[in-house]
DNA sequence: GCGCCACTTTGCGCCATGACAAATTCGCCG
DNA sequence: CGGCGAATTTGTCATGGCGCAAAGTGGCGC
């Protein structure tokens, strides 16, 4: 197997204060990996054997309570440290990691993970703040599921999701990768026929434009205020 | 003002590793302040000056919206370290600190800490379990509020409130300190009127026990199926 | 090119829960 | 010890959104 070129990943945040050197030291250790769309990187409660960086694609991460019901825990976009179990002291993968679109990811074995950190101090800062903002958007979301109604969670849901994986088309802003009503409802806490026939009104109004797995938000600002809490509906 | 004596803190698991030289180092940096029950240790929006450990007490972490409404986050437990905005990355709280009985908390300055995370790696590895953990916990939350009837919150949050800070009383199992149904309204996601209906209902089945800001509970196995599902009624 | 299947839309009825409104009780302050 | 205010209980009513059911619809595989 050839050495991984340091390249690919010396411009994600997460390796941006490394030498080319340490970048060679610390891909040493991975593997770059593919995943199909539809295929698992990991599963829930299987042993955390390693933890990862995805590097092209999108991945969907999905709780499943006892009773089969899931809950989208977030989406996984490129740059992002995942799967780090070791680091918050699990020996097992607390959901599973779904690829939606085809992907790759660079894989490190966990037990690494304490030498790694060891010798990079940089690494746990870092990891620090990623697990810092992953925590503030899931208090965010309790305190959306609180206090929001179905139609404003939904707003926020789908502004959230243009702002970090938004393609801007002729018709407005697009989600650039397949996503069912039911994951919207499952990001929100509701059905998929609450999520339709919200998105059916919002489409009669010119806010947003359907297909299959695709969103597109027309009315970026009139959604936005929506999400805020006014009608968004246009003045006079 | 005197030296702090590591022996405050030396019991503390996230102080369990030093050595009594490193701890004398580490509370060098620090103040003993009191917080009387009702003020605020630090409030949402507010500048992080500090990061803290609680000593005694009990503290309860609260988001406000906007509109005024407002959520609890957490409660603070003693010998957890809290207000730690610096270390992800933020330069003020996210959220307001009110001590719910007389607490007592060390204070660092927040500049000391990158200093002391250099000097201390094991205070990284150490925070990030703790910002794991509380990662794991919001989830869980999340996942409730998406999945489950307000009945079965209300019971999971009971339960979980016991489990940190119950004290066993002739009764069952008291919840240490004083906590309203507004307060576990704002935990679940519904209103104190939902909550108290609940809890009366309870009491009729002799599963718990009110009072003013005080929660026994009485019969924490039927709680407990009644939380994962069941009814909670005595078979037969 | 056809057919199947997954995804989506829509209608209908109900019910858990929120909103509003009082009345009641308990603890504490003066 | 009386009175006030906060916390709690309870009743009534309204409704958002879920459960259930069924019909479209578009994309993909064969």
């Amino acid at each position: 197997m050839p050495a991984l070129d340091p390249s690919l990943v010396a411009h994600l945040p997460l390796f941006r204060a490394f030498s080319r050197e340490q970048l060679k030291d610390l891909l040493g250790g991975a593997t770059s990996r593919r995943y199909a769309k539809g295929s698992n990187v990991f599963e829930q409660d299987a042993p955390a054997h390693s933890f990862f960086v995805l590097l092209d694609g999108r991945l969907r991460v999905v709780k499943i309570t006892p009773d089969g019901q899931q809950v989208v825990v977030r989406y996984i976009t490129p740059g992002e440290i995942f799967g780090i179990a070791m680091a918050i002291g699990r020996d097992s993968y607390p959901a599973t990691a779904t690829a939606v679109v085809d992907s790759v990811a660079l894989a490190w074995p966990s037990p690494l993970w304490p030498q790694l950190v060891a010798k990079y101090p940089m690494l746990a800062t870092s990891t620090m703040q990623t697990l810092g903002g992953r925590l503030q958007e899931t208090q965010t979301r309790v305190v959306e599921m609180s206090t929001e109604e179905v139609e404003r969670r939904v707003a926020h849901a789908l502004l959230r999701l243009a702002q970090q994986s938004g393609k801007k088309v002729e018709r407005g802003i697009e989600i650039d990768f397949p996503i069912s009503r039911q994951d919207i409802a499952e990001m929100t806490g509701t059905t998929l026929h609450t999520v339709s026939r919200i998105l059916s009104a919002w489409e009669d109004r010119g806010l947003v434009e359907g297909g299959r797995q695709r969103i597109v938000l027309k009315d970026a600002h009139r959604l936005f205020m929506l999400a805020e809490g006014q009608s968004g509906d246009r003045p006079g």
